[in-house]
DNA sequence: TGTACATCAGTGAACGCGCGTTCACTGATGTAC
DNA sequence: TGTACATCAGTGAACGCGCGTTCACTGATGTAC
């Protein structure tokens, strides 16, 4: 049963957007490249026609998940609706929709070259979008205080997650980041 | 071969505190019971008369190092000194030896509840112990300091860990975190 | 345009491997008398 | 205090299982004439 090239490469795209979602809500090694080719309506065996190994998936699941956050990023009208979003319980409850800084970050440092590189790329290009919407663009601080703005934020949502989901504090991880973001906004 | 009791208590110290730090290393997945029973001077058989399961240990081994942690904190003579040894490189490059949060907190959004709870608890003493040393440690406010800052500290070390060895930016992390908190402490 | 055949995306069984866990066994320790 | 025996920490083989990866096969697509 040989499928078309057009379908062929939506059949990939699917396999790489499946993924994309189950490794920020899994991690990479919490998804099986049998489940996750189950999950995106194929079966296993065809997997190694389109990726070397699981590690070059995800390397491109990555680097798609980060390109999906720069589409998004770019149509929020100012940076503090970014914040508010990035800080919100949805975000924190929809991992696999999200920040993959926050999702897989503790896990990247453990993967290959390939992914590490690819991590971070997207992290930059999430510092410098962020930089560029800060009130003093253009002086060399913003590049410091961006920078320790993403760490804030990335920490908080990874943290909120970590924490059992009734706690105060999951909540509080939120909320005392948001405020103290804002507070750094004014001039 | 029976052992005395006195031994077999040391054995087990021997098992958590070796499962502390190969944890913190590698991930709660990437540590095999064999593989750490063999690194502590054992056979994995006898894990099991120490441990109902895995998890088990894991709870325990995430309660040693916060318990590590605590003792270390109450060494540092103020919060600057603090901040500037926990957002450095030589804690980036030792994470066996450093804080749990940095470690496991993206693994631990996905354990049982013991776990979660168990990090829950280690994360919550790090905040009281942090908001203590604030400069302005009566108001209330100063809680909510103390959350972010947390969240900025452990967001810093994840990020600085994942990104590739040689990276400025793994240097930038940790740089931009600490000066902005250290200009957050200024009254 | 129609025919013959090579290509190759997808299928599903099979591979070796390491995982967490179980178990029969060993023999020094701990205990009962 | 000395003897007989039960206890149980540690050993290492074995368990079923799921992992990433390989492979022979299928049959519609793509191509050569």
């Amino acid at each position: 049963m040989r499928i078309s090239k057009e379908q062929a490469r939506e059949n990939r795209e699917k396999v790489v957007e499946t993924a994309s979602r189950l490794f920020r809500e899994r991690g990479f090694e919490g998804v099986g490249v049998s489940d996750l080719m189950k999950t995106a309506g194929f079966t296993h065996g065809g997997f190694y026609n389109h990726f070397s190994t699981k590690d070059a998936l995800a390397t491109e699941a990555l680097e798609s998940a980060w390109s999906e956050m720069a589409t998004e990023r770019a149509t929020a009208s100012d940076l503090s609706r970014l914040l508010m979003a990035y800080l919100s319980r949805p975000t924190r409850d929809s991992p696999g929709m999200s920040c993959p800084a926050a999702a897989l970050a503790g896990e990247v440092a453990r993967q290959s070259d390939a992914v590490r590189t690819a991590f971070a790329g997207g992290l930059e290009e999430m510092i410098e979008s962020i930089r560029q919407r800060l009130p003093d663009n253009e002086t060399e601080h913003s590049r410091q205080q961006a920078v320790a703005l993403v760490a804030a934020m990335v920490g908080a949502l990874i943290l909120s997650r970590a924490v059992p989901d009734e706690t105060k504090l999951a909540d509080e991880l939120l909320e005392a980041t948001l405020s103290s973001a804002l507070r750094g906004l004014k001039p």
